[in-house]
RNA sequence: GCGCCAGUAGCUCAGUAGGAUAGAGCAACGGCCUUCUAAGCCGUGUGUCAGGGGUUCGAAUCCCUUCUGGCGCGCCA
């Protein structure tokens, strides 16, 4: 435990001393202690922290709360070194200020851990496992999945860091209808070939991918399937358009910088037990009843709106059921702590659906959580462009990472929120120019390599004193915040908290940069300010590794 | 109709478990390189936090309600 967590606590328990100690002394009431708050204040003539419990006694303790911070003020002082003032502020803050050993401290265990910095070690690491972009194998990834896969691969990441066990894993829907569906439009595509008047499902996917599948088929194996039985030429081409568009997503995916630890086929659930023994039991715990022919989950005794077919009329099971055998694997069978998913929001109705499918199954629904990422609207010539499946206009990932950088494309798409519509503006993320956020960043790390490469001194213990410049206290602030956005990141499952602290810390390195000169004549202040860079280097590239972005070593 | 997400500066968005005077970037204007990367820094101003109630020491943040936008409510996935 290093940075600004562990300093926190410290306070924290010395408020907590203080308070005690007050009562014991009777100069205040005694009551039941809330549990104690701290934050950074905005404003840095407020101190380092700033502490509200004055504010919360003032109520069970009926004394003013400007009254209650004065003693609790005197006090705690005493119960930590660190400490070196504790002023009153406002309504009643009490507002700590810290001994500023506590950041050369920091800077020196940064520079000591080097990569490790930052990465939290748990006593009993908890599992996770991270399922993200899942699309159908029937069609090439489009831009929605560019975005799921940033958000959940860096996730991910952070996961990793906060010390959890960690499997990144892809959902391939590789049955049900719309794998049916695709095997229909093939084969109309491939006997097309032969005649153009060969009529097309009118649900069939109409995206010029599935011509190309077809003629690359007949390019390869000739005309032997055009007097197949349908059935069997549907199946042909299926499992052959299948094998090449999962191997195209494959390595899209990683040249998107995604690698996955598990590929799992929707496919092995059907051709397994698993869906039997899924359904079984939710019967077994009186959770289903046969209507119209259909087997049924009793979803409205689980406070859902209606009830949802497990098994279909003509037995075959639904994507729901296929889903909640899924879950059970990773949460039983694998036995994942914790199972995250990254969806598109058009995908909320299912996610209450689920969690009450599994506690109807015995397990506890907070062991799934689903992450609901807006929609992403493209723009281009500040239009939105019209996007429709049906007619095969897609953007794809390909495209996408053809034209503007993965590290562009990684930063921006976790640079807002995941509950925000985005708009991607194409023109801008093509141009590549200093609008955008991540060269921003990543030009502050090659900057730093750039002075390091420059300047070079004699490996010895520098007295980090020196380093009072606004600016320098402002920056080594930054650094020590590091482990705590990992936490509130994994807290939140909020991966964009990431990015912003990437940006923040790149301004916080110019600002320096500008104000202080780390060439000098005074070998020790130079001395200190170069530790002072070799941190900073060290957290922003920590930083953008957990973004999946590269940290270049010059521009 | 019911449900989920959102509404903050001209635009794109932050706003840290309710905290002190609501912030960045872009756009506009002015300043900073004979010295470590000017893809940078510093300064100048902008708000009915969609509207209305409530909760409390304190609300952009929590609750209720109205309005606006996006999405969902299939024996599709």
């Amino acid at each position: 435990m290093s940075g600004k967590i562990a300093i926190e606590k410290k306070i924290i328990a010395a408020a907590k001393l203080a308070v005690n100690q007050a009562i014991k002394q009777n100069t205040l009431p005694s009551v039941i202690i809330p549990e104690i708050e701290i934050e950074v204040p905005k404003d840095e003539k407020f101190g380092d922290f700033s502490l509200n419990i004055a504010m919360q006694l003032a109520k069970p303790m009926q004394k003013k709360p400007r009254d209650i911070a004065e003693i609790i003020a005197n006090e705690i002082t005493g119960f930590e070194p660190l400490i070196e003032k504790a002023d009153i502020a406002g309504p009643g803050f009490i507002n700590i200020t810290l001994d500023p050993i506590w950041l050369y401290e920091e800077l020196t265990r940064i520079n000591e851990l080097g990569n490790e910095y930052g990465k939290l070690t748990l006593e009993k690491p908890k599992s996770i496992n991270v399922e993200y972009v899942s699309g159908n194998p029937t069609g090439p990834l489009h831009i929605g999945n560019a975005r799921g896969g940033a958000i959940g691969d860096v996730l991910a990441n952070i996961y990793q860091c906060a010390g959890w066990n960690v499997t990144k894993e892809f959902y391939l829907n590789d049955a049900g209808n719309q794998v049916i569906k695709f095997g229909e439009s093939l084969s109309a595509r491939y006997m097309q070939l032969f005649d153009p008047s060969y009529p097309f499902p009118d649900d069939g996917y109409k995206g010029v991918d599935i011509s190309r599948l077809a003629e690359a088929y007949r390019d390869e194996n000739g005309d032997s399937l055009k007097d197949a039985q349908k059935n069997e030429r549907e199946k042909t081409l299926m499992d052959y358009a299948l094998t090449i568009n999962i191997s195209n997503m494959r390595k899209d995916l990683e040249k998107y910088g995604i690698i996955y630890d598990v590929w799992f086929s929707e496919s092995t659930l059907h051709n397994s037990d698993a869906i039997k023994d899924i359904v079984k039991l939710l019967s077994d715990n009186g959770a289903t009843y046969e209507k119209d022919g259909a087997l049924w989950f009793r979803a409205t005794d689980y406070d859902c709106e209606k009830d949802e077919v497990l098994l279909r009329t003509n037995g075959i099971p639904t994507y729901y059921t296929a889903d909640i055998a899924y879950h059970y694997n990773k949460l039983v069978i694998r036995g994942f702590d914790l199972a995250v998913n990254v969806w598109g929001a058009d995908h909320h109705g299912h996610v209450h659906r689920l969690k009450m499918a599994l506690k109807a199954a015995g397990i506890n629904p907070d062991r799934l959580k689903v992450v609901l990422m807006q929609m992403v609207c493209l723009m281009r010539d500040g239009e939105p462009v019209r996007l429709s499946k049906r007619n095969g206009e897609i953007v794809t990932l390909r495209d996408l990472i053809d034209d503007v950088s993965v590290d562009a494309a990684r930063f921006i798409f976790n640079y807002n929120n995941a509950t925000t519509h985005m708009n991607f503006d194409m023109d801008l993320a093509v141009k590549e120019s200093n609008e955008n956020p991540v060269f921003y960043v990543q030009y502050a790390h090659a900057r730093i390599r750039s002075i390091l490469r420059n300047i070079t001194a004699p490996q010895k213990d520098y007295d980090l004193s020196v380093l009072t410049d606004k600016t320098e206290v402002s920056l080594m602030k930054k650094l020590a915040d590091f482990s705590k956005e990992i936490t509130l990141a994994a807290r939140d499952f909020d991966p964009s908290r990431m990015t912003k602290y990437a940006y923040d810390l790149a301004t916080h390195f110019h600002s320096f940069y500008n104000a202080c000169r780390v060439k000098n004549d005074d070998e020790n202040l130079m001395g200190a300010r170069l530790s002072l860079v070799r941190a900073s280097g060290i957290v922003l590239k920590n930083t953008l590794n957990v973004l999946g972005v590269s940290a270049p070593e010059q521009m």
